[in-house]
RNA sequence: GGGCAAGUGGUGGAAUGGUUUACACGUAGCACUCAAAAUGCUAUGAGCGCAAGCUCAUGUGGGUUCGACUCCCACCUUGCCCACCA
């Protein structure tokens, strides 16, 4: 007879469609909403990628439903967008016939998988009775004051004809289609996401997503504490953005963005042909040009000038392309001495680079690495550099006891100066005394443990620069010779020698005075703040600004509101309509569905296509009245995907969008099951959309969230890349079902590896689950309804791991596991209980092959509709395994009866000549025991 | 520049403090066959050895521990995401 999988397959297909499973009854029993990421019907059909995850799914939809939740998994198309658009205009053909059959393709190539979808919810994004309610959501947010429109610089795709959202843009370039992207000045609708970012980020924290998703997140969101300062010109404040509010004395020139609204006024007669250029210039760049961050600052000068709000100085106000229009206020101070980019800026154009931060460097290297618990003991001392007497060396000091290099180093008596202390420790350790001082190089801090005195010290150094006049020397003493040797550095060396960053800084100083430092420390130059530690200062700067009413702490954003117009023609049409003064309307509810027009070019060309519809021109009058337009743009397709879970639960309602009890039922989703490709994108706009619902009042969920639990499926790839049509390294599910199975596929594309990392195809893995089926079906033929113990407790051990391994998504462990309980089970007599329990555990990886031997063995009905997860049979543990081991050494194991202390397994061992001999005639000093593990016999 | 993840046989991977390499793939040998495929059985980290066995191996170097792939510190390498974000 043999493994037939077709014959199988073909058997039990019906009967897994006419599954209870298959049409979920909302309204009984305690839900598991189960939802894959809907896919786009891009008509090229599915690969063994997409595949993985749902094969994933619907593992977890059988193994839910057989723990007795009611299991909701529906499917559905997300199926507007560019694609279908571009392969209509390249055949001619219309986007909704493409659409609808590449939605076809989809649904067959589903169903050979043997999966349980719930298709009467199937829902469509492109169908008029879908887009309806996407309608009626943009509406809402129109009601409620959070869509907008605003003429502002957009993104713009040049290929593509449209404006793309922030997030569309990867590397300057467009997502899809990887053209530069350019900026256009355009009116566009707006939905204000960033209303919502404090939410956003909050919520973060109560969801079960992996770490990594969420932090993807965060730092889309990409919150940021600072301060805003106004720095008065003539034609009023210029507002600055800074998070290091702490070097605010450090300050040059104020910078504008080449958009800032200010520029024009500021423009002085005398520079107004500089700036001028300057700005068209720049604003013509693509973003990808203006970003490239090697490329020297440019920048122009205006000729006005702002007052410094403490020092009362006059500062230079300049363009810089570098300043972004969108981030903070769009304009900023320039810190050269404290801020890398503001350096560039600086040197390139001669501005004054004043250093206010003293450096701080904490240890947080073992051994000298500051202990939590211990407080700052306070110490003055210095640091010098000094300069061989007629070569361009320095010396550094190689520490004997410990690796490290050093400039010369010392405390300070009471008393001395700087000066005085350098001098006697240059003396003391290396013995010269015939030197000058040439530079003063500044203070700087560092926090360490110092191990000898058990202490963290926070010491004060002064940095001081030596030339040494002659080779003079005194005699050292011994113990100064034990510590160190002196070397004489070459320029080139002293980076590479120096261990300590503080070291490196004040070398880096004395190169290049003031040396850029970005860290933080304590202020100098700094007026009344002098002395104070950078936060401190930073918070009571703040202060004293809010209380003159220019400025205080704040919070700036990297997230921009969503824009959602789009000049295409497949997706959701806008439900506004202007009145013939321009005023925005929102679409009277009686004509939505405001249906796409049809007579229609689809010929891109800047505007929308829909603009061009006659019929669309003549609705909007038809419907109000002469003068009257409809918007001509679509909906980003990101706006139809962000709420499809919600109308899974009611898909035909043509009286609202969602059920909102049905939504309190069954939301949030208990598991999302979807690739990273979305993890800012598509699940920020849903988190967006449903707080938005949430806030007034539309959904009434707790959790203020719609996914609690998402699972990132890794990607399939082949050579190393993404599958994907265009590249040509598709692997087809079809010819492998063909020759395996559809069993065979699902079990192998679970054990590739753990599902949530990336795996490469391997064309003959498939081979190893294809024996292993071959072998259940032959192992069949065995079972017997005999209670076999030792099975049973095999069994009892199998279902343990297993369970465990299920929760944590560890499924290509799970199908080892199974096989290595059929290894163990031999080729003798199979106990039928054990048998059918877990042909029960392998239904949900393999469901035809578990289905057909399970009826086989004389078993009725459906396994997914007659069967609970099973339980362990309990079979008790009379003996317990110990392993012995001699000086860390395996040296056997034995059985020992449960109740067994150590004295009584050290006499078994004693007893036991195998490992009697092993042990060094039984010498041992101390043994580690560990009940039921093992015992360690230490020599 | 910032953030995150990962480094274990020829390969995918297993082991979250206790015999490293489970379970598979591949490879080799054997059985079945006229033959091949399929299937089954056996072997398979490296080095030394006739063998029993010994030594060495989880990116590198340290540390904690009776014991470290696992925990701590530093470093190296690779991958991914973000990035003139002030």
């Amino acid at each position: 007879m043999g493994y037939n999988h077709k014959d199988i397959e073909h058997r039990w297909r019906p009967k897994f469609d006419a599954a209870k499973l298959s049409t979920c009854d909302l309204s009984s029993g305690e839900p598991f909403y189960c939802l894959d990421m809907f896919p786009y019907p891009s008509g090229d059909g599915l690969h063994v990628g997409h595949w993985r995850g749902y094969t994933l799914s619907d593992f977890y939809v059988r193994y839910w439903s057989l723990k007795g939740k009611n299991v909701l998994h529906p499917m559905g198309f997300d199926a507007f967008g560019l694609p279908a658009e571009n392969a209509a205009i390249k055949s001619k053909t219309h986007p909704k016939k493409f659409t609808d059959r590449a939605i076809e393709t989809f649904k067959t190539q589903l169903n050979a998988l043997g999966a349980l979808y719930d298709w009467k919810k199937q829902v469509n994004t492109s169908s008029p009775d879908y887009y309806r309610w996407t309608q009626w959501l943009f509406l809402q947010f129109f009601k409620h004051g959070l869509a907008e429109k605003r003429q502002a610089l957009v993104n713009w795709c040049p290929k593509d004809q449209t404006v793309l959202a922030n997030e569309q843009v990867v590397g300057g370039c467009c997502e899809r289609c990887g053209s530069k992207v350019t900026k256009k000045s355009l009116s566009q609708w707006y939905l204000k996401i960033t209303d919502f970012t404090e939410s956003l980020l909050s919520g973060l924290d109560t969801l079960d997503w992996p770490e990594h998703v969420k932090a993807l997140q965060r730092n889309w969101i990409g919150r940021s504490d600072g301060a805003t300062v106004k720095f008065h010109t003539e034609h009023g404040p210029i507002e600055v953005f800074t998070t290091r509010l702490d070097t605010i004395y450090g300050v040059s020139a104020i910078l504008l963005a080449p958009e800032h609204s200010l520029v024009e006024k500021l423009t002085k007669a005398a520079q107004e042909k500089t700036v001028q250029s300057y700005l068209q210039e720049t604003l013509s760049k693509s973003d990808l040009d203006r970003q490239m961050e090697d490329q020297t600052k440019t920048g122009v000068f205006t000729g006005s000038t702002a007052i410094h709000p403490f020092s009362k100085q006059e500062l230079p106000i300049w363009v810089a392309d570098y300043v972004l229009p969108s981030y903070g206020t769009g304009a900023v101070m320039l810190v050269p001495a404290h801020d890398k980019r503001d350096h560039e800026f600086a040197t390139a154009h001669n501005l004054p680079i004043l250093s206010v931060i003293e450096p701080e460097f904490i240890d947080n290297k073992e051994p000298s690495n500051v202990r939590e618990d211990l407080p700052f003991v306070e110490r003055d001392g210095i640091v010098a550099i000094v300069k061989h007497w007629s070569e361009d060396k320095y010396l550094g000091l190689k520490w004997k006891k410990v690796a490290w290099g050093t400039w010369i180093t010392g405390g300070i008596e009471k008393g001395q100066s700087p000066e005085e202390a350098a001098t006697s420790e240059i003396l003391e350790e290396v013995g010269y005394n015939k030197l000058r001082l040439v530079k003063n190089l500044g203070r700087l801090h560092s926090k360490f443990y110092h191990g000898p005195k058990s202490e963290n010290r926070s010491l004060h150094g002064h940095c001081l620069y030596f030339e040494l006049t002659s080779d003079e020397m005194a005699q050292i003493s011994d113990e100064e010779v034990g510590k160190h040797e002196p070397i004489w550095l070459s320029k080139g060396e002293v980076e590479q020698f120096m261990t300590a960053d503080a070291h490196k800084w004040a070398w880096r100083q004395l190169q290049d005075d003031p040396a850029l430092y970005e860290g933080s420390g304590y202020l100098t130059n700094s007026g009344r703040y002098d002395g104070l530690s950078s936060d401190l200062a930073a918070k009571k700067i703040a202060d004293d600004l809010a209380i003159r009413g220019i400025g205080g702490q704040t919070v700036s954003y990297h997230l921009r509101d969503w824009l959602v117009s789009r000049q295409r023609y497949w997706g959701c049409p806008i439900p506004i309509v202007y009145d013939p003064k321009g005023y925005p309307h929102a679409v009277k509810d009686e004509y939505l569905p405001l249906l796409l027009p049809t007579d229609v070019d689809f010929q891109p060309g800047g505007e929308s296509p829909i603009a061009r519809s006659k019929e669309y021109a003549k609705r909007a009058e038809k419907f109000y009245s002469k003068g009257w337009h409809f918007d001509t743009d679509t909906l980003d397709t990101f706006v139809d995907s962000s709420w499809y879970y919600l109308r899974y639960l009611s898909p035909r309602d043509d009286q609202q969008a969602f059920d909102k009890s049905r939504v309190k039922k069954w939301l949030p989703v208990d598991l999302y099951i979807g690739g990273i490709e979305h993890a800012v994108l598509h699940l920020l706009y849903s988190r967006f959309v449903f707080q938005f619902l949430s806030k007034f009042g539309y959904v009434d969920v707790k959790t203020n969230e719609p996914f609690k639990k998402l699972f990132n499926i890794g990607m399939v790839t082949l050579h190393g890349a993404k599958m994907s049509k265009s590249k040509g390294n598709v692997i087809s599910p079809d010819p492998l079902i063909d020759a395996y199975g559809t069993d065979a596929l699902r079990g192998y594309e679970l054990f590739l590896g753990p599902v949530e990392n990336d795996a490469e195809w391997s064309g003959n893995g498939i081979n190893g689950i294809h024996r292993f089926l071959i072998k259940l079906e032959k192992l069949s033929t065995l079972v017997h309804p005999t209670a076999i113990e030792s099975q049973r407790q095999r069994f009892d051990e199998y279902l343990d791991t297993i369970n465990k391994m299920i929760q944590d998504f560890r499924l290509n462990t799970v199908i080892s596991e199974g096989m290595k309980l059929i290894n163990t089970l031999g080729s003798k007599v199979i106990d039928a209980e054990v048998w059918r329990r877990f042909l029960v555990t392998i239904s949900p990886m393999y469901p035809y092959l578990s289905q057909e031997l399970y009826a086989s063995s004389s078993q009725k009905g459906l396994i997914i509709e007659q069967e609970k997860w099973p339980e362990k049979f309990h079979v008790a543990h009379k003996v317990q395994v110990i392993k012995v081991l001699f000086n860390q050494k395996f040296v056997g194991s034995l059985e020992a009866d449960k109740s067994f202390s150590e004295t009584n397994i050290l006499e078994l061992i004693s007893h036991s000549p195998a490992i009697a001999a092993k042990i060094n005639k039984g010498k041992f000093s101390r043994t580690i025991y560990k009940p039921g593990e093992l015992i360690n016999l230490i020599p």
